[in-house]
RNA sequence: GCGCGCUUAGCUCAGCGGUAGAGCAUCACCUUGACAUGGUGGGGGUCAGUGGUUCGAUCCCACUAGCGCGCACCA
């Protein structure tokens, strides 16, 4: 229920209608299906084999819910008298209480040492069993003692070797992971650990220890109750799994799966490989039950229901059947999920419609767990991959890198994040319920370091725009709140344009028949479309931070920075006629409702909020923009006109703003400007932009220096070959336009030093491509029109302060 | 042991053969009629190290160092 909750509050459009809950009677009914078929064509039996057992949650565990680390232990090396009392063989174990499972002592066949005793047989302390002396492969002559204890039910390398030479399975535990009653007397009962502690101590008192050495072992610990593991000698469900990965492993080299980013695609590879059977019954209460049932005398049936066992095999009413007890593993319904939930075995149309899916979204942590099974299952069952694309998505850390977990009290809900949480309350959600309850203080410590004030409200928007901006294609990613910030800002920028542009056209008239477009209407558009042409490229690559990327600089660098103010410049003109304001409404309201439609898929609800108000305005319908088309940049040309003159008139304007803001000059402040140099395009573009050039950059009308006519000690700010004058009279300090021509000066023959040394060189001259030396070339004569300039410059203001 | 990933500005991360980018942080200026959750401008990087390929390497290759992950595992 809570993370339905989430997923609607976060947003997610998801068919509420087909929610379905693995345990619903249909699709149980599928699992059991499933579970038959796989029976009868004999890829499911069941055996008494050695398992991954959790002596905490007594039950079996998958190979893949074991987890292990490597932790401090010893190596013992314990004599084993021979039989023939001719002295004794020194075996090496880290499990020594293991030794009343023996069931033979092996040595490899190539090894000198040991190769006359094969055969012979040795005594078994603390016993008075003997045990065969037997050759294997498998053991390592130069490990330990190179003779090596085999212990097949307790062991799985042992019970390899076990079954290759026949050696009986001596189980010596319970499903405590106690000694049992196989064992002699003094140690039935004992847990292993105390029980390993007795055998060490007996065998040092009759002087059957050789040696004992730190040894780093590792350790298979439950991944749920983090219990040391034992291998364990059971009866168990299995998957026949390689006849199942044949097929899935070929689905993914033949391209019909295609795993995003691809090196995942070896992970799977390397699991599907070497993959083991399945053991997929459980000994837990909660799960779908085996459909297995048990006469009395313990044979067992398997079929979709009681009623089809008894009739299927003739058993008599009054004959007592007894269901299994055991469940199964919760991914094996799980992998089902494509199908399952589609209305499988039945053909339905859900089914015809839904499988296989376009795309799987899920994270590296369960693509053996879930993928991998899914593709199998999938692909047995229906013959269809399940999906065509896997988009593994990195998994959510901590602002350290650390996993969040529970335990580790580092959990951020999302819910918090949306809607704020008081430090009290963030305090009590991290510390109740605690598995280790010796953690709290030092989890209260660190949340009242990272969020002394709690967490403040940011909405759903900015935290999906804030992870699609995230979604890199790195597999850890690191959780920031100041990140979180950022699209809360944007957000918030976002909403004032709106409100700006919403000033601006109610009311008004923006059609646009008979408008005027100005220069920045037909940027703004062509940018629009660039815009445009990145989303779809990300949306298709699955790079939502490329989407998030292009649409977050659209808004706020050229949307905001400079279309809102260009359009004011229009706006709020007297001399702008009645058309170009037109122009401009209508630009203004179209812009802005195309973007709320690419942003939408990142920030549902304040698009869908700004666009309810915004749709009539830009003369669209439609009730909801969730059903509104996503916008194409098919739909609006580049320009490739507007783009050029724009640049330069931003040049223009970056030019004057860096001088004023280098030389603290409140942007405020008109100041006279003067042009020299100036091309004929230079001209026609000044002539044309006046409107933008004065408004933006703080100046008055920008005159043309006549020829013939001095310089005045200026500030100058370059435009190509255009030299902008600031005259610095009252204005400017000269050493500080010293200090600011200086820095310039030294970075254009920085430049200019390596790329004229680039071109001193033939060998880049004769193999680069054309155009880039070409490039490089127009770009030397650039700086050094600049440097000249800057010199020119600089012996002036220098002349002003000693003249 | 096998496989994979990472190391770019103080922080979090993009870029990945042809003049180093963003956000945050930082400094200066700005109560400008959408927005101070803001505006304008600035400072800040020998792109982990070494070698190779190339006219040219942050980008490709090899090795080294550090960090991390997965799988397997020597009793």
């Amino acid at each position: 229920g809570m993370i339905a909750k989430q997923m609607r509050r976060l947003g997610a459009s998801v068919d509420w209608n087909r929610d379905v809950f693995t345990m619903d009677p249909a699709l149980s009914r599928t699992v059991t299906e499933v579970f038959v078929r796989l029976y009868q064509e004999g890829l499911i039996y069941r055996g008494k084999r050695l398992v991954n057992w959790d002596p905490v949650l007594k039950t079996a565990l998958s190979d893949l819910e074991v987890a292990s680390a490597e932790e401090d232990g010893s190596l013992w090396h314990l004599r084993y008298p021979l039989s023939d009392g001719s002295g004794h063989l020194v075996v090496a174990t880290t499990r020594p209480e293991t030794m009343f499972g023996d069931a033979a002592v092996a040595v490899h066949p190539d090894d000198k040492r040991y190769q006359h005793l094969v055969g012979q047989k040795v005594r078994l302390p603390l016993t008075d069993r003997e045990l065969p002396i037997i050759a294997d492969e498998y053991v390592d002559p130069k490990f330990g003692s190179g003779c090596v204890k085999i212990t097949p039910a307790h062991d799985f390398n042992d019970y390899e070797v076990g079954q290759r030479h026949g050696l009986p399975l001596l189980n010596i535990m319970t499903l405590d992971a106690a000694l049992n009653d196989a064992v002699p007397p003094a140690y039935r009962g004992l847990d292993r650990l105390p029980a390993r502690q007795k055998v060490i101590a007996d065998l040092e008192a009759l002087g059957l220890i050789e040696r004992i050495e730190p040894h780093k072992l590792t350790v298979p610990r439950g991944d749920r109750s983090n219990a040391v593991l034992e291998p364990l000698l059971t009866d168990q469900w299995f998957v026949d799994i390689k006849p199942l990965a044949a097929p899935a492993i070929h689905a993914v080299e033949a391209g019909r799966i295609r795993f995003v980013p691809a090196s995942y695609a070896n992970v799977y590879f390397e699991w599907m490989n070497k993959i083991k059977d399945w053991c997929i019954s459980r000994q837990l209460w909660w799960g779908h039950r085996i459909p297995a049932w048990y006469d009395a005398d313990g044979k067992w049936y398997v079929g979709r229901s009681e009623a089809e066992v008894r009739a299927a095999h003739g058993i008599a009413a009054a004959a007592p059947l007894r269901q299994d007890d055991d469940v199964l593993d919760t991914w094996f319904s799980s992998a089902l999920w494509p199908f399952s939930t589609q209305g499988w075995p039945q053909h339905t149309a859900a089914l015809k419609a839904y499988y296989p899916t376009a795309v799987l979204v899920t994270g590296f942590d369960i693509i053996f767990f879930w993928v991998a099974r899914m593709i199998m299952m999938g692909l047995k069952f229906t013959g269809e991959v399940p999906f065509r694309d896997v988009y593994i998505h990195g998994l959510i850390r901590d602002q350290d890198g650390q996993k969040m977990s529970k335990s580790k009290g580092n959990v951020i809900d999302p819910m918090d994040i949306v809607d704020g949480i008081s430090l009290d309350a963030l305090l009590d959600k991290r510390t109740t319920g605690l598995m280790q309850p010796q953690m709290k203080p030092a989890i209260e410590k660190a949340t009242r370091k990272q969020f002394p004030e709690g967490i403040a409200p940011y909405g759903t928007d900015a935290l999906r725009l804030c992870f699609a901006k995230l979604a890199t294609q790195s597999r850890d990613l690191r959780f920031d709140m100041p990140r979180v910030a950022e699209y809360r800002n944007f957000c918030n920028k976002l909403w004032n344009a709106a409100r700006f542009v919403l000033m601006n056209v109610e009311g008004h008239d923006a059609t646009p028949q008979g408008a005027e477009f100005s220069l920045a209407d037909r940027w703004i558009r062509s940018r629009l479309s660039d815009t445009l042409v990145r989303t779809e490229a990300g949306f298709t690559e699955y790079r939502f931070d490329n989407v998030a990327n292009a649409l977050y600089d659209f808004t706020w660098h050229e949307f905001c920075d400079w279309y809102v103010e260009l359009a004011k410049a229009v706006l709020q003109s007297d001399s702008a006629g009645e058309a170009a304001k037109r122009g401009t409404r209508f630009t203004l309201i179209d812009t802005l409702e195309q973007l709320l439609r690419a942003l939408h898929p990142l920030a549902p609800f304040i698009t869908e909020e700004i666009w309810q108000r915004v749709k009539s305005l830009a003369g669209v319908g439609g009730q909801t923009i969730m059903h509104a088309r996503y916008p194409s940049a098919a739909d609006i040309p580049a320009d490739s006109s507007a783009e050029p003159e724009m640049r330069w008139v931003m040049g223009f304007i970056l030019g004057i703003r860096q001088i004023k803001g280098e030389m603290d000059i409140p942007m405020g402040r008109k100041l006279p400007v003067l042009v020299q140099n100036a091309s004929a395009q230079d001209q026609e573009y000044l002539q044309r932009n006046l409107h933008y050039l004065t408004r933006m950059a703080g100046v008055e009308a920008p005159t043309p220096l006549r020829s013939g006519e001095a310089a005045p000690i200026a500030a100058v700010a370059l435009l190509g070959n255009l030299e902008i004058l600031v005259p610095m009279a009252g204005l400017i300090d000269p050493t500080a336009e010293l200090d600011r021509l200086a820095k310039r000066h030294k970075k254009a023959e920085g430049d200019l030093a390596k790329l004229s040394a680039k071109l001193h060189n033939g060998q880049f001259v004769r193999n680069a491509p054309p155009e880039v030396v070409a490039k490089d070339q127009q770009r030397v004569a650039e700086l050094r029109t600049e440097i000249a300039q800057l010199t020119a410059q600089t012996e002036r203001v220098k002349k002003l302060i000693d003249p």
